[in-house]
DNA sequence: TTCGCTAGACGAACACTGTTCTATCGCGGT
DNA sequence: ACCGCGATAGAACAGTGTTCGTCTAGCGAA
């Protein structure tokens, strides 16, 4: 019930804004009830991560494709993340132990298995996966990036200072920042996404072919 | 001046622990005196993770051994951080562009251009390696990791709890997560780590061979 | 020397935060 | 009717980032 209540306030106010008084106004009561229910904020926001966990969706494994099926929880798992403006925040520093959390887990540990990755290969890459989905879903989900000197505006007026940042910049230190200026800015958080999952994926089955040679 | 005393703070008290007023207190001034210097805490921040890259020393370029410098760029920088207690965490969601730290990405982008990676993936990857790097660092140095249930002990402690709580779920629900309960706690922050450039650095070769192939 | 100016320091205050203590409900079982 | 207990909630505490207005130290000009 409070969990849902706070997913609520996560979705509306981000995870700084949701704090104890405000999810007990959701609730029509008073913050110090909740301690009543939940331990800390640290229980509720694990308690939190651990439902948004349990709306991840997953398909039956199918080892023949399991890049492709890699990738494909990679997505799903940070659509829901997105889902729930900027919770990836949560899960940054936070192991997952709850029950929806491994059920996302031991899916990936069959799949993996099954496909042929060693078992300590598959161990390591579980935690680096969810590492690199959370820490990218954080940085998307942040929308307004913190900057330094106040006037953050709009995505595009952003991203245009910075190409004109790197551009103005002293090309005899900084001559690839320069050249690559377009580059550099270039590409939405999408396609950034799928580069990763790209690399990560390709290099995990270079890296698990060397672990277990080809017979 | 205020950047190295806040630094001093942070390797003291950690990032959490830098308070405004604890920052002050170690220039023996008030906190207010900070607002004249530093437009924000987030200033601040800025300020002091691009001291922090000014650390982080950059061999030569070898382009021969591009592979291998990857590598040693990022346990440079995870060192450098780990140094500073968890000011990893001040870097999550935060795009560092003060001047060390763009000397930091110049080297990166001259070393893979000379490599022969494509401009494009050679951009892209910039993000993604330090988004790794940075998560991890985090993750490692958070050091007590925020359990839902109090009993936060010693780092064998919880692993041993962790492994206790694998090998206790039920078989037939989480046969591969029972299966491997010793191998998906097994390995130190260091070998998690290196795991991950491996990784990384196998996956940007085959992505980089891919979108340029040889002839 | 004296005046004015300004960079800088600083105490107090504001609106918050997580958490705890304490008192008080409502209600089912005896 | 009364007791006990799960649950609620107000008040308070220590702490946070940030702002306001006032104060002071130093310095160049007259």
């Amino acid at each position: 019930m409070i969990v849902e209540a706070a997913l609520r306030v996560v979705d509306r106010e981000g995870v700084d804004g949701t704090t104890m008084r405000r999810v007990a106004d959701e609730l029509n009561t008073g913050a110090a009830s909740l301690y009543w229910h939940v331990r800390n904020r640290e229980e509720l926001l694990h308690l939190m991560l651990d439902t948004v966990a349990g709306e991840i969706r997953l398909p039956k494994p199918d080892p023949k494709n399991w890049q492709a099926q890699v990738k494909q929880l990679g997505r799903e798992m940070r659509r829901t993340l997105l889902r729930h403006k900027d919770i990836a925040t949560a899960t940054m520093g936070r192991i997952p132990l709850g029950p929806n959390a491994l059920r996302v887990s031991e899916w990936a540990l069959g799949l993996l298995r099954a496909a042929g990755i060693p078992d300590r290969t598959a161990a390591l890459v579980i935690d680096l996966f969810s590492l690199y989905v959370g820490a990218h879903a954080m940085e998307q989900a942040d929308g307004e990036i913190p900057m330094p000197d106040g006037a953050g505006g709009s995505m595009e007026a952003v991203i245009d200072m910075y190409r004109g940042y790197f551009r103005s910049l002293p090309p005899d230190a900084f001559p690839n920042t320069v050249a690559l200026a377009d580059l550099l800015v270039e590409g939405g958080p999408d396609e950034r996404f799928e580069f990763g999952l790209d690399v990560l994926v390709a290099g995990l089955a270079a890296t698990a072919k060397a672990a277990r040679p080809k017979r």
